[in-house]
DNA sequence: CGGCCCGTTGGTAACGTTATCAATCACCGG
DNA sequence: CCGGTGATTGATAACGTTACCAACGGGCCG
């Protein structure tokens, strides 16, 4: 009788009780670990559990205790390596307090995202780890009034008032491409899955709204620190798409004046733009210097070795989860962001600038 | 007020009748969309419980309806890219189903696993999609004994009367083999994560129970067809860690006689394999050629670009959940094992074996 | 020896839904 | 004008746990 024919009926406390010939709650009470109880009777309770086979039943004690001890989590797509090294962190954390992962992808789709939101709130998780995908944070709002604490991952959304975990993007991507300026390098590309529009209300605004227009912020203060002028700024928004990023940079690549340089703000525009500068037969550090935003498992098994801006991804998930913790344990200090720290990752994609780059062709399809 | 001062009381269905003036059936059969009312009633309740922020409790919902709307995942871990893939395919048919995932990481440790199984049985998961760490299945028995169907993933698990999703694990393999030894290769070592005891338990039964001994079967049928003798099969088992899998290809790649082809039975093994040839200087395909087991993202990005078996992931966790809601609605089909086609992808780290193999040194370190 | 405190015990009321069933009402055909 | 049919409505009983409270008995102090 391999798969369930039909769902047998469970064994409930009252069944243990009668079998145990003890009262509902004295057996509730040593099957649920709490109240007193004589060993002798909880000898012979648990015994009757054991006998009759049963197990608790979650949902109904998180019907009367309020609580799931589940944690809602809400990114963009757990397949991106990035994304999954965060849930394995909020994963852990969780886990040691006895708490379960709840999965929502939302693929940068805030619909998806709302919709997923109103799902975690009706099934009272105990929190919310969300990578919010829009700047509109109603429905997160919302989930914090019905009492559920939430705490943004990745995405700081300034001025919501919720608790924020993000890394010092602004600084290491300052960082990072200071290191290029310093080396000669004054034509210096960015691709990045920033949207233009978000792109232009940050620059408009001077607030920083993303992950992504942070990294740009940084890629600009560090160009103007050189005293590189605006109008040599080189900027590709290639969404979230590994084709679009190879051929941006393609583009770029094989124009006059190329850039000698190319930094990228995500992983996915690191794998388009090593795509496109593998096809073009660039040899790297020397033909043009790479900086990716974020580590890979496979950055060092390329030659050269990939430079990075490494992030603590894992101990971002682990921090969200901790911080929620403490707010469904009743904390009521006031929101804020916390910000780690990446470390910059020098390995052998970066070189000084070449004097005269030389000219990058797509070789004919053989 | 930003996060939740303290859980307010929250707005129920005899709460929302109240305020319509309506008995809390009418109320409660509107809000959950079953049995009948009429359009002006519907309004009424509609606009009250929009007034009064009504949100459903999906906890009480499913105390009585027996459903959580919920799949339980066990996986070894998130981070890897194979179960990131899988979770995704069964998290995309969960969601059209209007389920969600819960995930729990094994590290593949068994004893996690049962703990992992056994606590979503108390919360009463809807289903099961397990890739088992061990042989052992009583927990699973135990699942499918309370209601609960179960759907295997990635191993089979032979003989357990448990419905499986696995790939041709031997076919492919022996292919991928075969296609060395067609090339002249006769030295042809294997990286792989799975134990020398199970590897060896697999060997004397002529059963495989595993996914990994299922491809070391396809490379031993290989070489036997290729009259290759046993004594000359080369098996490195390194577990699930890539710098193990780089220590035994260093091994290997240096000593006297040294393999001229490669097969790793996993992306971890690959990691470690293509680590060790890049520290050799070692020049693919000439020198060594390799074929690993499962795509990856970074795979076109090498030079050469690698030659893989390549898994349907994703679809293979899409069938399971379809399985699985399948089992949901009823179906008492016997159990079976589904296997889906993998696919030779030949790309650039094969070649024919090297008349004389250049001896492979590690430099001194600069 | 009486009064009191405390560990133990069991009955029963929550929790917030859905399920069941009887009652009511309007409408229709005969 | 009456019996019947079907839609609509509301009271009330589940679901399986935990919370609450009163009752019981033994040991200890005064």
């Amino acid at each position: 009788m391999p798969q369930p024919a039909r769902p047998p009926r469970r064994v409930t406390i009252p069944d243990v009780a009668r079998h145990a010939g003890v009262g509902q709650a004295t057996a509730a009470r040593v099957l649920g670990g709490y109240g007193s109880a004589s060993a002798a009777t909880r000898e012979r309770v648990l015994a009757a559990a054991a006998e009759l086979g049963y197990s608790t039943n979650a949902v109904a004690r998180s019907m009367i205790s309020g609580r799931t001890h589940t944690l809602g989590v809400v990114v963009a797509d757990v397949e991106n390596a990035y994304f999954a090294r965060a849930v394995r962190g909020v994963s852990d954390v969780a886990a040691r307090a006895g708490l379960q992962v709840v999965l929502a992808n939302t693929d940068e789709d805030a619909r998806k995202e709302r919709a997923a939101v109103q799902m975690f709130v009706e099934r009272r998780v105990d929190g919310l780890v969300v990578t919010p995908a829009g700047s509109d944070h109603a429905h997160l709002d919302k989930a914090i009034a019905s009492g559920i604490p939430v705490v943004l991952l990745d995405r700081a959304l300034g001025g919501a008032g919720l608790d924020s975990v993000v890394v010092d993007n602004r600084d290491a991507a300052q960082a990072a491409v200071a290191g290029l300026t310093s080396r000669g390098h004054t034509r210096i590309a960015v691709i990045t899955s920033a949207s233009p529009a978000d792109d232009a209300a940050a620059l408009a605004s001077g607030a920083d709204i993303w992950t992504t227009t942070e990294r740009l912020t940084g890629y600009r203060q560090a160009l103007r620190a050189a005293g590189i002028p605006r109008t040599a700024e080189i900027v590709r928004h290639t969404g979230y798409d590994r084709a679009r990023a190879r051929a941006a940079v393609l583009g770029l690549m094989t124009a006059d004046d190329r850039p000698t340089a190319v930094f990228t703000t995500d992983n996915v525009a690191t794998l388009g733009t090593l795509d496109a500068l593998r096809d073009l037969d660039a040899h790297l550090p020397d033909d043009v210097s790479v900086i990716g935003f974020d580590d890979a498992e496979w950055a060092t098994l390329i030659r050269p070795r990939l430079t990075v801006v490494s992030q603590p991804v894992q101990d971002l998930g682990g921090l969200a989860a901790e911080i929620l913790l403490r707010r469904i344990d009743g904390s009521t200090a006031r929101p804020r962001r916390h910000t780690l720290r990446s470390t910059y990752i020098d390995r052998e994609s970066t070189a000084p600038a070449p004097a005269t780059p030389r000219p990058l062709r797509l070789p004919p399809p053989a």
